[in-house]
DNA sequence: CGCAGTCTTGAGACAGATCAACTCACGTGG
DNA sequence: CCACGTGAGTTGATCTGTCTCAAGACTGCG
């Protein structure tokens, strides 16, 4: 019982989320005093499927995922009924989302994760000290943003086919690695949440999936397994076609 | 005439380019040893309006805008024929953009512009010394990430009209600091480039420009010339309403 | 088994794209 | 000074991709 508890065991389950996280630092600083600092100001989290990182705890903090996936739901600030998915994050991904004035963001686990919890002031005044690890973070923050910035390309210009097709494209990349060939793999995430994170409703998700596996470039099983034929085929698929354009003119 | 060619005098318009970016930076640090370095590594440059800043001397790079008004543009990889805008970016602003394997990204000048362009590599070395500079602009590249994501919502779940309104509520923010009462200001970009970043037709620019003309929230005179009436009547049309959730189910 | 939630399918409606004129502002050169 | 051309802005008619709505099939759980 206390090995399920990690609020209750000193040693145990966070050893192993901490020792994820030494390993993401820069080269050869994962067990320098910087990084004890680091480790002496951070709490271990577990989130159980489906559960929310209560905002108290992620507001203003930067968390740190050793393993499991979540996804980042901002809650539109008017009472609307869909909360839009800012962007899926796996194991090894380092999250920061400044607290502002926007409506309220907050992290939800999509498989039992395992996270690391920093008040992000003092991490970074900690990382004053050690540049490298300063550098490190900028580094994450800069690639978040090209991220966030492609697919934010995607969503005004590209037809539900398009993202779709990225989608998996980018899923195949960061769940497997591959970047061409074939790929099998297993979503965590549902359709609505897909829907959700690319601008897109449940029926129009699935109607796509339908015409690329009509189109014998992608194969389903099940719930979430998916199996791509040719990753570069797809990728050409979501790079091709914009919102309307090409289609319908000829001249 | 030396007064008007940058690369021709090395006193006189790329010091007042230097000037402004020493005061941007934290507190205490415009006239260190570390600003130095830097400001010894920078370069100076001019752009004049239409005019893009070239791919060679983007790339990799830093730049603190000084002064006038650009746009980040994103080429669609595969030929695509409309460009998206990435960001309208003015003067204080620090841009940083990866290099990284999707279509190429550009800065193009909508108003003539005094740059200080940076290698960002070497930059970031230098400021490895000062982590109070590295820091500020780990504060700076976090913002952009939240701005991003905060568009990247609206081009996902929000009406035309909703998309107008809350783009005129953000260049009122942008351009005169104004968030309440009443707002005259001049977009230095024209309704493509509006659409372009919005992920709308220029004809849908105006025709909802127009929707809220008649609606009584925004005077327009000639080409750029935008009079909000009242800042927070928009910004409550910017947020409620969705793409079409909520206006035809009365449910 | 039955219930609740997710997924799937299909029919109809509408926001916004496309297309095609036209007006207006502005700079160029005769 | 006035054609003239180019490009941005505007308007309206039409078309279509995606959303909405409604109803059914599948899955997992108590």
């Amino acid at each position: 019982m206390a090995a399920i508890s990690p609020s209750f065991a000193r040693t145990g389950p966070e050893q192993a989320g901490l020792a994820a996280f030494r390993a993401s630092l820069p080269a050869g600083t994962g067990n320098s005093p910087t990084a004890e600092r680091l480790c002496a100001i951070s709490r271990p989290a577990d989130l159980a499927m489906g559960e929310p990182l209560s905002p108290e705890q992620f507001d203003d903090r930067l968390i740190y995922i050793s393993s499991g996936a979540a996804k980042l739901v901002a809650r539109s600030p008017a009472a609307s009924l869909v909360d839009h998915v800012l962007a899926f994050r796996f194991g090894g991904d380092l999250i920061s989302v400044l607290r502002q004035s926007d409506g309220d963001v907050r992290l939800i686990a999509l498989s039992d994760c395992k996270l690391v919890i920093f008040p992000a002031a003092a991490f970074l005044d900690i990382a004053q000290g050690h540049p490298a690890v300063l550098r490190s973070v900028l580094t994450r923050a800069l690639q978040a943003l090209h991220h966030s910035r492609t697919r934010m390309m995607q969503m005004g210009h590209k037809s539900a086919e398009a993202r779709i097709a990225d989608f998996l494209v980018s899923m195949a990349g960061r769940l497997t690695g591959c970047t061409t060939g074939t790929c099998v793999f297993v979503l965590p995430m549902g359709r609505r949440d897909i829907g959700d994170s690319l601008g897109l409703t449940v029926e129009t998700v699935i109607c796509q999936l339908d015409r690329l596996r009509k189109a014998g470039l992608v194969e389903t099983e099940g719930r979430s397994k998916v199996c791509i034929a040719d990753i570069a085929a797809l990728a050409r698929r979501a790079g091709h076609e914009n919102r309307l354009a090409g289609i319908t003119s000829k001249k």
